[in-house]
DNA sequence: GCTAAGTTGACCAATTTAGTCAACAATCTC
DNA sequence: GAGATTGTTGACTAAATTGGTCAACTTAGC
């Protein structure tokens, strides 16, 4: 029940993305170097995105990829469903038709329900909630790193 | 975020023990089976089970496995920690020490979300409530089919 | 001591994951 | 329009995981 890299990537790409909402194309090789993504490996995570509609790019000097919408319209089920197709634990609860033993089995409409609680949290998330989380994060450490500066220069003991 | 067949096959055994809960000793044999699962395959299945102490065993002639703890006392979440190991969807949630990241990374924070979503789901489920559903659908399915049965005799139309 | 069970560990094939690399296409600048 | 800069695509691969099988062993009942 992990999560693989292509999901866990693309969504930091898209936050990044999302960070820099407004100031027009973002080269992949700055998100790469930003989100420690090798560059070679984050094209193949862009591509599903760009087939998806959420992004677009332009190639050549200055090129790069904005997104397509605004953050706060982008929600993460959407997300994670491109990059790494379904989220049901298992295959039977997206076909349930190829499954003659659905209308039997219990142990499948557990999963399912597993799987539409998982729906529900990436569905109440966007992208501009990361955002926000992530600039509140920020200046919460700011202001730690702060008073331990503060305290460094009233000579506060050395731990 | 796919289960694996261990947890799949894994909670189909013990449903079928709890199903014969209060019988004595199942053997290996028939869950196989029932359940459609290989029987070499099910022995490793059952191992972490009896490492967990969720089922006991009795090797030799009528020997065989039952559940240690009532149905209802038996949690799914603990089933699949056993069967899969830790239910999040990214490692960085179970162990944030090892990942410095983790209170400057907001992407970790929804997976953690997803996680305990997905947990509470699982702790509100015992085997005896899976019992319960399966029995309910069982006598569903043979209304169904006696009254299909009932209307054939009546010299029903053949759709 | 034979047989019927469960236990354990070694082994294996297929699939998935997590990439890299190279060729190519488009775009901008000069 | 040449060349540099960016994104696109497909082929390829090493490593890990999955989903098993097989054989040797242990234990318990008759």
């Amino acid at each position: 029940m992990k999560l693989s890299t292509k999901g866990r990537y693309g969504t930091r790409a898209l936050l990044d993305l999302a960070l820099h909402w407004g100031e027009g194309l973002v080269p992949l090789k700055d998100i790469a170097q930003r989100q420690e993504i090798s560059l070679p490996y984050l094209e193949h995570l862009i591509a599903p995105l760009i087939a998806g509609g959420l992004i677009r790019s332009t190639r050549g000097p200055q090129g790069g990829v904005s997104l397509l919408k605004r953050p706060e319209e982008i929600k993460l089920n959407e997300v994670i469903q491109l990059l790494e197709g379904s989220i049901a634990p298992v295959k039977c609860v997206d076909n349930p038709e190829a499954y003659p033993c659905s209308d039997l089995c219990v142990t499948r409409d557990i999963w399912d329900e597993v799987g539409k609680a998982i729906d529900r949290v990436l569905e109440s998330t966007t992208l501009q909630d990361l955002v926000e989380r992530q600039r509140q994060k920020w200046n919460l450490n700011r202001l730690k790193d702060h008073r331990k500066t503060m305290h460094q220069r009233r000579g506060g003991d050395n731990l």
